[in-house]
DNA sequence: AGAAGTATGTTGTCTTAACCACATTATAGA
DNA sequence: TCTATAATGTGGTTAAGACAACATACTTCT
């Protein structure tokens, strides 16, 4: 285990190697692989642990009755998943799947609950660092809601380019989803999501190869 | 302040009444009063802090361009607002509404985290609550993620419907909306959703009196 | 109690996106 | 390179919900 690139990330802002070295065992940390498409977490069971991406994605989505898909996330390398769930001791109401071969750290954040701080003077900040990446989490989920809540077609797709080219700061881009996966972020029918975007190409308002996005 | 009350929120767990009187104090609590309607915290803005409603409850939305409402969230007493914008330092996406005459506590939240442990050592728990607060907070916006997901306007109602008698665990429940209100949450045209509503009282599937609901 | 204002229900028209079925283009595997 | 499979684009049909306009409650304020 890496524990110099581990402080890159957020949830170890302000740890030393020392400290980093010293949390991973408490917290149980496992690096487990998944081959694409595989699920890494499904709904309707517990988590004790938060999964940290350390290469390749995943996507968060949920799958109702009649196998309509919804994708809630997307989650990229560097990023986290289930800390939620593993936080409130809760049932998971999402799946976790493996969008591409990827590597994932679990870490029992369960534990960190019932460590005392004064032995381990470390989880006061991990716990702070938590609630940052919970915070962004939240924003994440706020942004999908937006990008979500217009009523036509055209408009999801434009709420959703403009935050991703505000993000990357700049008007060409790639996003992380395929037609379908896209069509399942947004809510909209794939078929009637490739016939606006097409509609959009030709009044010249955006290019779209494949997954790379130019607004005009 | 009435300290002892305090002790009773998420957000004081495990604080005695002593450390609470430390940390009003420390976060610049103060309290204010709006009357329904009042604007609380707009869009655009900062806030350096956070609010507890000590008495009625707020909304949490979002007005676009063309005046279409969303309804991210409703907070009733004990619960808390503007949490994520306030640890993240980072400009507000939504507005906070009065939804009836309502007393709010503010806490800033970002003295948190410059507060030393050491000297401080409540501040570990209450980070803690707080985390416990943004990961309930996550659960609450993924539900209404999949309140709004369903393409039919009956499907919605019934997911929301359907979780608010989970929540409250009964068939017979009020919900904290009127209809322009219900109808801004799931994304729905009001008189579309009054329809669909007139319709499910007719095959029996509900009753619906003003916000008094019960599943047959 | 009466009036003004707000909340809710009802009706009809029309746009739009879901759905189905298929064509075309990529991609990967042998 | 060829083939099988997946990803994307296109067209037509139809049901559903947005929108507008109005009717009928229900509040609340004087």
């Amino acid at each position: 285990m890496e524990n110099i690139s581990l402080s890159e990330y957020t949830l170890f802002h302000h740890l030393s190697a020392e400290e980093i070295a010293s949390v991973l065992p408490e917290l149980h940390a496992q690096e487990r692989q998944y081959k694409k498409g595989s699920t890494i977490l499904s709904a309707g069971h517990m988590t004790e642990s938060m999964g940290l991406v350390l290469s390749g994605s995943v996507t968060v989505q949920s799958i109702d009755l009649w196998g309509n898909r919804t994708i809630l996330s997307h989650v990229c390398e560097g990023d986290y998943f289930a800390g939620t769930f593993a936080w409130l001791h809760d049932v998971m109401l999402v799946d976790v799947v493996a969008n591409e071969d990827c590597r994932v750290l679990f870490l029992n954040i369960g534990r960190l609950r019932e460590l005392p701080v004064e032995q381990h003077p470390w989880t006061a900040g991990l716990t702070a660092n938590l609630l940052t990446v919970a915070a962004q989490k939240n924003l994440m989920l706020t942004g999908r809601v937006f990008h979500t809540t217009p009523k036509s077609a055209r408009a999801r797709i434009m709420a959703y380019l403009n935050s991703v080219s505000l993000q990357k700061q700049s008007r060409e881009f790639d996003i992380p989803f395929d037609r379908q996966q896209l069509a399942d972020y947004l809510n909209l029918d794939r078929s009637a999501m490739s016939k606006e975007l097409g509609r959009m190409r030709d009044e010249g308002l955006i290019q779209a190869k494949k997954n790379h996005f130019v607004l005009l």
